[in-house]
RNA sequence: GGCGCUAUCGUCUAACGGUUAGGACGGAGCCCUCUCAAGGCUUAAAUAGGGGUUCGAUUCCCCUUAGCGCUACCA
């Protein structure tokens, strides 16, 4: 039975490279039966944060991917610490007793252990320690009966170090609380994790952990690294410096469908190698394999200006025109509502979805692609009424003529709308175009537009007029 | 500094020693067309550098360079 494990900590909002750790393992265990285990890794009580935790929660459940089970490390402190004692009795830890701040001062390189604590006496440390000195539990690294540790990794494979390259690590800080590796060593082996995926950046810490799974005595997890994601600088991918623009929550609120965003995401450090792009998350669950994880980073092509990727954008279209016109109407109104359109029913957002949904990037995009449907017009220029090769005069004509046809017309349906309208401008001997753009300015306010005579519909007679009228009233 | 990892178009990637180095996004152009989209077609654009191994290297090995990561009583 394979158990996976995604252990944010909640020191900052849920980033795009935590989401994306979430979905590989996520899309590993379900391709696999496999469950998922959503464990909060908050042993670092200095740092955590309330709105962090909520900001993970908020944006894990946008993905509608769900969890098998949950845990946090600091209800399950009492394991961890049990877990490093047990350590420290086969002797394979030892107490520490040098200040932390002299600690930080090392000289840079090399640093493997504070000198005279690991060859400390069993007395001698139980009687400094019955003593009330502080400590630091540290690991023994068994530098004299074995060369190096080696890692078997899924994705990058055999690596290995030597032990003389790795320092005596802490398990317990002088305050009793576990450090990551401890608790998080302790917590895969309790919770019996079968597969470890998780950031790059934890590819060196991995050797540790094969020293702690193997001073327990358990099998160690089998590990599978991702590459990182990294932003245009060059830089890793960070809250702190880069903002907003990778948090979750900032594509959510855009207006990404979760499972276009997972799409993206999933793209990045790895590949189905059949040239698909575009897959639903069962397709995902399908072509997702390991194998297709490749080992550099990957750049996410973003600026301050446009925070999301070309391709991310392009898949989000993808995803949104595939959605039927009943689900896209129903995404669009939490958007709707948010533009301030008070007046935006369900029945209207339906109406107005034909018109819009490849018109569309982002459902957010309704605010700026439907706005003329829901609001009065701002005002324009009139020069924007002229046709191509026409002047205001021509512009005016085709207004005067339009709103006859508008008034008269038996129906307002856009077939015999278009009908009467082309009929209209080879009455008045004006090409489709020179026709069809004044009253497209008039009627949206701009010469970019959903489809005209399916507009003219959705919008009513009266309103037609009445934006008509106010076009004549400027142009002369 | 030490150790580890990585290196194909601008970006994401494919090519398990033999391809005109493929696809996608984005760019450019054309078509379609009532505008904008969508769609169709075309096009520019890459194997970091140097050595090997081999009949033959994007692919295997070494060096250089560059980037990233770890080097805490953070995770």
């Amino acid at each position: 039975m394979i158990r996976v494990r995604f252990a944010p900590s909640p020191t900052g909002y849920l980033h795009i490279g935590g989401a994306r750790t979430f979905i590989f393992n996520w899309l590993y265990a379900r391709r696999n039966g496999g469950s998922v285990i959503l464990r909060i890794d908050d042993t670092d009580v200095e740092r955590n944060t309330q709105t962090s935790l909520d900001s993970i929660y908020e944006g894990l459940e946008w993905l509608e991917l769900g969890w098998d089970e949950f845990y946090r490390q600091s209800d399950r402190l009492d394991l961890h610490r049990q877990t490093a004692w047990a350590i420290f009795e086969k002797d394979l830890a030892y107490r520490d007793f040098t200040p932390a701040s002299t600690a930080a001062e090392n000289p840079i390189g090399g640093w493997l252990c504070n000198p005279g604590m690991r060859e400390l006496s069993r007395e001698e440390s139980d009687r400094r320690a019955n003593a009330g000195k502080p400590f630091v539990l540290r690991f023994r690294v068994p530098r004299e009966s074995r060369a190096e540790v080696v890692v078997p990794d899924l994705v990058y494979g055999t690596v290995t170090k030597a032990t003389s390259d790795l320092e005596d690590f802490a398990l317990l800080r002088s305050t009793g609380m576990p450090t990551y590796h401890m608790a998080s060593c302790a917590d895969d082996a309790d919770l019996r994790i079968t597969h470890i995926l998780r950031g790059q950046e934890h590819l060196a810490n991995t050797f540790k952990h094969v020293l702690i799974f193997e001073a327990l005595g358990v099998d160690v997890p089998q590990t599978a690294h991702l590459p990182l994601l990294m932003a245009p600088d060059g830089a890793k991918l960070s809250k702190r410096i880069h903002g907003p623009v990778v948090s979750v929550t900032t594509y959510r609120d855009a207006g990404f469908l979760p499972h276009a965003f997972i799409n993206f995401l999933s793209l990045l450090g790895w590949s189905p190698k059949n040239d698909r792009e575009k897959m639903s998350r069962e397709e995902l669950i399908e072509f997702f394999s390991l194998e297709g994880i490749n080992r550099s980073n990957a750049t996410i092509n973003f600026t301050a200006e446009d925070p999301f990727d070309p391709k991310a954008l392009w898949l989000n279209a993808e995803h949104l025109r595939a959605l039927d016109l009943d689900e896209f109407a129903q995404r669009l109104m939490p958007y709707a509502q948010r533009a301030g359109f008070t007046n935006a029913t369900p029945e209207k957002l339906r109406a107005i979805a034909p018109l819009i949904h490849e018109r569309m990037r982002l459902l957010g995009d309704v605010s700026t692609v439907a706005d003329f449907f829901f609001s009065e017009l701002r005002p324009y220029d009139p020069a924007e009424l002229v046709p191509q090769k026409g002047d205001r005069a021509m512009a005016a004509r085709a207004l005067e003529k339009a709103k006859e046809v508008v008034a008269d017309v038996p129906a307002f349906d856009h077939q015999i709308l278009e009908s009467a309208l082309r009929a209209a401008a080879n009455e008045i001997k004006l090409k489709a175009g020179q026709m069809f753009q004044p009253i497209r300015v008039a009627v949206c306010g701009r010469k970019n537009a959903p489809p005209l005579f399916e507009t003219l519909e959705v919008l009513g007679r009266d309103i037609v007029l009445t934006r008509i009228n106010y076009a004549l009233s400027i142009i002369s």
